[in-house]
DNA sequence: GGCGTCGGGACCCGAA
DNA sequence: CTTCGGGTCCCGACGC
């Protein structure tokens, strides 16, 4: 099992760090998307698909509704559409923070996002997904299998017809 | 054609 | 005031 450990304490905000007010962090994509994904008034626009492996996707009729809310918590000037809220998804991919899976309307939490999210899950949900800190992910592109869920690397995330 | 995806690039805004 | 992170917005191109 790979030793995700302590990166947590590592990113841990210093307590000589400002205080925010409220509790008014800056809310990024991923943290909404995985509330969202737990909102099961949201369901019909994002749901589970490997929630162990942090699999999810967004639901084509409804997907721009998501993007709506998340533009308006934002207090963007224009309307968020899913189009463009895809495009900040897709540069997680080079961070590594999520990846696109080539399935339509797809896409991953990586391990340390999804530990980071929820840290009363068991590292044991996680262990076959392949992340470590400081590594690069390429997002898509040849590393895709038809048949299965597999990555660059060659490893299985979705264990089906092995 | 429609839908989804991709990535460059300019721009915005709040935090450092 | 400048830099930087994290988007936001627009766009052309491409694949299924």
């Amino acid at each position: 099992m790979p030793n995700i450990q302590e990166e947590q304490t590592v990113q841990m905000v210093h307590p000589s760090a400002p205080p925010q007010k409220h509790g008014s962090k800056k809310l990024r994509l991923f943290e909404y998307l995985h509330e969202a994904l737990h909102d099961p008034d949201l369901r019909n626009c994002i749901q589970w698909v490997d929630k162990a492996n942090g699999i999810f996707q967004f639901v084509s009729k409804n997907k721009e509704r998501l993007a709506e809310l998340w533009g308006k918590k934002k207090g963007n000037r224009k309307i968020m559409t899913y189009q463009k809220m895809a495009r900040a998804l897709r540069n997680y991919g080079r961070t590594g923070e999520i990846l696109k899976i080539r399935r339509k309307l797809m896409y991953q939490f990586s391990a340390i996002v999804l530990q980071r999210l929820s840290p009363a899950c068991s590292l044991d949900n996680v262990f076959y997904q392949y992340v470590q800190p400081g590594v690069e992910y390429w997002s898509t592109h040849d590393c895709w299998d038809n048949s299965r869920f597999v990555y660059n690397s060659g490893y299985q995330v979705y264990p089906q017809f092995c």
